[in-house]
DNA sequence: CCCGACATGCCACACTTGTAGCAGGAAGTA
DNA sequence: TACTTCCTGCTACAAGTGTGGCATGTCGGG
C-alpha cells in the first residue's frame, strides 16, 4: 500500500475517526490544508480505489473507513524507506536516527529501556495504542 | 531536497562511485533495473536540474557528480517520513522499528551499545562511512 | 579518410499526484 | 411547493514520474 503525502494527511484523519463523510474529514483536516470540498473527495474516492477505504452509504452521503491499518500503513513506508534510502538495513536507519541529534533526550532514554527490556521478555512488545487500525 | 524512487537508484550508484558517466551508472544498476541507457541518461538529467547532481564535460561525455551527501539526503526523506506518517515524531517512528521485529538481533545489540555509549562521550557520534558525500 | 560505436540533446507519452470545478439529485426549510 | 444546501458523479488539468526513442555529433581504429 503506497500513500501519497495528501493521502497521508486524510488517512490520517480517518484512522483517527471513522467511519467518516467528506465534510467531517475536510473539517477536521482543518488548518493543515486548505483544500476545496471536491479534493478531499477526489482524495477519498481514489483511496477506496487502491483499496485502503471502504466506503458505505448512509442516505445520501458516503461513509468512509479504513481498510488498512495504520500500522500496516506505517510498516510498509517504513520499507520503502529502507530499502531505498538505507539498502535495506533498518540497523543503520535507526543509527542514523541516533547519530543524527534527531531524538530528544527522553526518546533516547525510551528507547533505551526498550531495547533493554527486550532482553527479558522477548515477543512481549506491546502495541503503540496510537496505532490504531 | 525530494528524490523519487527511481532517483534513489541512481543518486546510491552515483555516490558509491563518481563521478560516473551514464553508461558507467547503467552498468552499475547491473540487476537492480533493467533501464535503457536514454532511461538512465534522462535521470541523471533530472537530477541535475533539482540540483542533486553536478555534471561537468570531459570530452564530449559527461560526467556526474552528488551535490547534496547521502546523508543529507537520507536525513530529508526520514524527515518527511517521520512527518507525514508518524505525526513528526521520530521517537515513535522508531518504536514502531523496534517493536516491529524488523531488526535483527546483531542490529539490537548495536543499537543498544549506541545508545548505552551516548552516555558518556555525548556529542561524539562518529559518523557511518557509508554516510559519504 | 571513413565507419561503427558511443555520446548527447530533444522529444514523447502514459500514469500518478495535487487541486478543483460543474451539473444534477436529495433533503431540509420556509 | 419553491428555495437553499449539501451530496454525489464526472471531468479537468498542470506538474511530476517512469520509461524510452530518434537524430545527430564525435572519436578511435582500420
Amino acid at each position: 500500500m503506497r500513500l501519497s503525502d495528501a493521502e497521508w494527511k486524510v488517512m490520517n484523519v480517518v484512522w483517527e475517526h471513522h467511519p467518516a463523510a467528506v465534510r467531517e474529514v475536510l473539517e477536521r483536516l482543518g488548518s493543515e490544508t486548505s483544500w476545496a470540498y471536491s479534493t478531499v473527495k477526489t482524495m477519498l474516492g481514489r483511496l477506496v480505489d487502491k483499496g485502503a477505504l471502504a466506503v458505505h452509504k448512509k442516505g445520501n452521503t458516503s461513509l468512509f473507513e479504513p481498510l488498512v491499518s495504520r500500522h500496516e500503513a506505517r510498516r510498509s513506508a517504513l520499507r520503502t524507506l529502507a530499502e531505498r534510502a538505507f539498502g535495506g538495513a533498518f540497523g543503520s536507519l535507526v543509527q542514523h536516527l541516533l547519530a543524527d541529534d534527531r531524538l530528544s533526550a527522553e526518546e533516547r532514554a525510551e528507547l533505551r529501556s526498550m531495547l533493554l527490556a527486550e532482553r527479558e521478555h522477548l515477543g512481549t512488545t506491546p502495541d503503540d495504542p496510537e496505532d490504531s487500525r
